[in-house]
DNA sequence: GATTAACCGAGACGGTACGTCACGTCTTTAA
DNA sequence: TTAAAGACGTGACGTACCGTCTCGGTTAATC
């Protein structure tokens, strides 16, 4: 996912294990450039990344970052995704509380990360990149998950009518945040929160 | 507005009719380089703007820019503002239908506009450069007062509660309008809009 | 010679039937490479030639290259002396005579190969490899026999001087060719072939 | 010469003196990228020479070097040109003896310099590259004036026949040196430059 | 009318990063 | 052990922009 199609699985192979000639790719060259892209990023953000600075970081030629990655976009993607683990919420059986609980946490992921400029660098990237487009949207996806799941849960148990599009429920719910942090730059805390709650929750 | 400020009109000046020593500036340069950019932004997006393009095109030296404008984020900001003129609703005496109204024009306007990748670029320069953030924020509550002015309009005729923070409520307006087009790359079409709507005014 | 020795003829084995272990060199290698390296020579000079574009039109690994040649130089000094044959002069009881069929060959072949950077190539290599060295002064020493045959029967026959050191006569023929050909660039040709006789041969 | 042609003589111009527009190129930078360059190749010949080397040793931008050479073996060329002053042979009014006089200096320059690899680089370039064909050509065509000088003088005294074409006559007497020193490696010494003299100039 | 100061175009300047290429070596599986 | 394939660290390439700096020349207001 937005590696280099090389080292694909062998779908054309005719034997059930078969294997890429040639030397195979070191998983440790995969590890020391992503640790050192998330060191330098959260040194002096994207803009302080340079290929060049990750291959001496790590140890490795270019050559060797660039066959695995089509540009350093998709190689920060990478790096986020084996960096940032999942929100989880446990099943309260109460819609708002869950929710207070999942923005609580994204409030303090917020926080710690200071102002970044990764999300906003991947954004711009993914309109130039297709290759960035699909990672980024598969990332949204994944960090999207544990909200979707608050949603089918208060489904299932009947505080959400069944008419709400979840997706867009979803959207609701994240794109004021995601506006505030990217454009008014507005603070992101428990105040803003329970308004917004407020407002979209009040059908129910 | 993001103006190197060297040359501003005299407003603090103690005589009411005072010059500058030396040449003044010409008025020509300024439209010839806002010209130039707005074209090469259209052709190849910010990427393929740079100082150097802007000023071959527009007949003019690089200092003559770097003399008004900090920033090609500064220069592109005032590019965009002079060529936007903000979004019109009239009072209907009904906060759904100016809403929906608002929204078709934002769509047709998103539509015509492609997926440029204008906003995304400012949103990140916003982040290194605090002049680029102010002009931003400027820029974002101009093209916010059209909706403002709705929902004020509506809570005046007691079409919306007034405990609604109404900032609050533009943000969940616009928010998730904003993520579609910037993170999952979703359709922003009358059915999304409508679906955003069901959601957020069904307290009404 | 050139070649990297590792694997030649067992010259001076202890017993008349002996092998190295393992599998044997495959000959066919040798031809596809040596092959594959003229044709990359003749399309487009030394310049155009990199190991890598060997071993892929050779349908090799590199390794199998750098097996048997220690440079490129080597390997392009080996494909040259297999596919050049020396000039041949009969004997026709005439300096001159002799002289002047020799350098009408030599004519020839530089009109043909046009205006290679084969040698140009070689000789600069040779400044810093002392095995390419090594490898050009015998390639030029099997070259020049032609022409030293016709001087020894000169010598013989009393159309030479005993006292003219046959090394330097060669020089004073061949090197004026050699500097037009290298550094002046100017025409090799009959005209320029007779001028040079009748300067050297005046003596006689 | 070899230069790229940006700076030329205003032939165009319609004022008798004109300039061009624009900042002027800084002298400085030619005698500091010129001076970098011969240390650099005095300490590792052509082949430790790199344009980076180059521009880091004069502290210049690696563009200010190719704002006015094409290539490294122009700039090469120009530095060396700078650098060698031509070899001064006086009147004695005899032939034998300036000839002498001239190889003598010039088996003392080949002593000195070692056996560079400037010489060979620049012939392979040039097969390559016009330009640098014609700057070598230019550059030989200065080195010969003293030798082509000789001749001049001896040819008026009377001391060589008007029947001998001059430039073919320095191509004898220089090329078998050239020979020696590019292919086969011999000496040039004293003896060697004797025997050659001997044979070429028996005819008078 | 001369001076002065800021403007203008053009483009040179020292830098930084880019993405590519070739080098010669190393590591895999298979013969 | 050789073979094909190709990954590896290294280092130079030539290009593109960056933002600053000289140039000669222009354009007003001030002296």
């Amino acid at each position: 996912m937005a590696r280099t199609a090389t080292a694909q699985s062998a779908t054309t192979a005719d034997l059930p294990i078969s294997r890429k000639p040639g030397r195979p790719r070191d998983a440790r060259c995969d590890q020391a450039i992503l640790a050192a892209t998330l060191d330098i990023v959260r040194e002096g953000g994207v803009v302080g990344l340079s290929i060049d600075a990750v291959a001496a970081r790590a140890g490795v030629g270019k050559a060797t970052i660039y066959r695995r990655w089509s540009s350093k976009e998709a190689l920060v993607l990478e790096a986020l995704q084996a960096d940032t683990e999942p929100i989880d919420v446990p099943d309260y059986g109460n819609l708002r509380r869950e929710l207070e609980t999942y923005f609580d946490q994204l409030i303090e992921r917020f926080a710690s990360s200071g102002s970044s400029d990764v999300l906003p660098h991947l954004i711009e990237a993914a309109c130039y990149d297709a290759e960035v487009r699909a990672s980024l949207d598969e990332y949204i996806k994944q960090r999207q998950k544990p909200l979707v799941a608050i949603l089918r849960r208060a489904s299932q148990r009947g505080d959400l009518s069944p008419d709400v599009d979840r997706n867009v429920m979803v959207e609701v719910l994240v794109g004021p945040v995601i506006y505030r942090r990217l454009l008014t730059g507005g603070r992101i805390d428990r105040p803003f929160v329970r308004k917004l709650l407020d407002l979209v929750l009040s059908a129910g």
